[in-house]
DNA sequence: AACTATTTATAAGA
DNA sequence: TTCTTATAAATAGTT
């Protein structure tokens, strides 16, 4: 827009590339808070820097953004696995992370995993450090949780798949003869 | 925008804010489209609208979306870390949210907690259901770890701005000593 | 969904 | 970086 109609493809120039990302990431965040104002809807929009990672998050206060930005992804996920349960559109996507999770297969594995993480800190009170060491592992178990979820259920899914196969083949099957059983029967007659 | 100026405040016409917000929040996602292409950058953009939640996520192919939005939000969480250790900026904003944690003050409860979750599953391997409340309960326990970290970071900010207050009437004591010294050392001569 | 009169956003240049 | 301006996009109200 402006001057000349931009191509849409990866700016070359660096120089330009962080004009236009400053100039437009401006603009996306205001169009976000006007959205978010006039129609009364929570939004959360998460920028990334190539180089660094910068943020930016929108709607509600700047001071509490964290707990915001929290509250929309808590509600995100709970989303994700309604989206999950009601279809099985999705599932395919993570097929090249699961191929990540080798990790706590079993239960006793992922109770072994949290225990020794736990031992190491044998006061009762936790230091911000140790704190943020569990949180780092809660979010690792989480994710691996969340995977294994994901692997059983298209396991799931693939086994109805086959069970349905099955009976349409039997289905075709039964059809058939009861053609048969019809033409016989009018042979008869 | 339009054949009109519109008041930023929310839309009162139920109609209109439905027929708005469709129209904008395609265009915030195209938006964040072409920013993303353009600066090589990686965005998320969830919207939640105020009755049900739908959600649009962006930068990425819509198949993996899921995938995509768990790696920026990893990324979220790292950036708000840091940003944390840098400055004491945001503390503040997360205290009404403090006021909700009351469980796992110590590090034996947590565990105990989770011991407790996975106890109740003595099979090796764990269904989709218990997969899903494993899930949930390592959310919440996320998100208390976090709300503990908080509220610690925010114990020695207090701390530290208390000594700061202490070292400052200190200097300032000392200062003026000094001053009197001086006044005593010009009578003096 | 389409159509436009307007308002916004912004690319290039200073 | 910030401002200016010509032009491209977005969109509010209408049909």
């Amino acid at each position: 827009m402006g001057r000349r109609k931009l191509e849409m493809k990866r700016i070359e120039d660096k120089n330009s590339r962080q004009v236009t990302f400053s100039k437009r990431r401006t603009g996306l965040i205001k169009k976000a808070r006007q959205l978010s104002v006039l129609c009364d809807v929570d939004i959360a929009v998460l920028v990334f820097s190539a180089h660094g990672k910068l943020y930016e998050s929108c709607s509600g206060t700047s001071s509490n953004s964290h707990c915001f930005v929290e509250n929309i992804l808590s509600r995100y996920r709970k989303s994700c696995i309604e989206a999950g349960e009601r279809t099985n559109n999705g599932a395919g996507g993570d097929l090249e992370v699961l191929s990540q999770c080798t990790k706590f297969r079993t239960c006793k594995e992922l109770l072994q995993m949290v225990d020794g993480l736990v031992e190491e800190n044998n006061s009762e009170e936790l230091s911000v450090t140790d704190m943020m060491d569990l949180e780092q592992e809660l979010d690792a178990a989480l994710v691996q949780t969340r995977l294994r979820k994901t692997q059983l259920m298209m396991e799931y899914i693939s086994t109805i798949q086959e069970e349905e196969k099955k009976l349409t083949a039997d289905k075709e099957e039964l059809e058939k003869q009861d053609k048969v059983a019809h033409v016989n029967l009018s042979i008869n007659m």
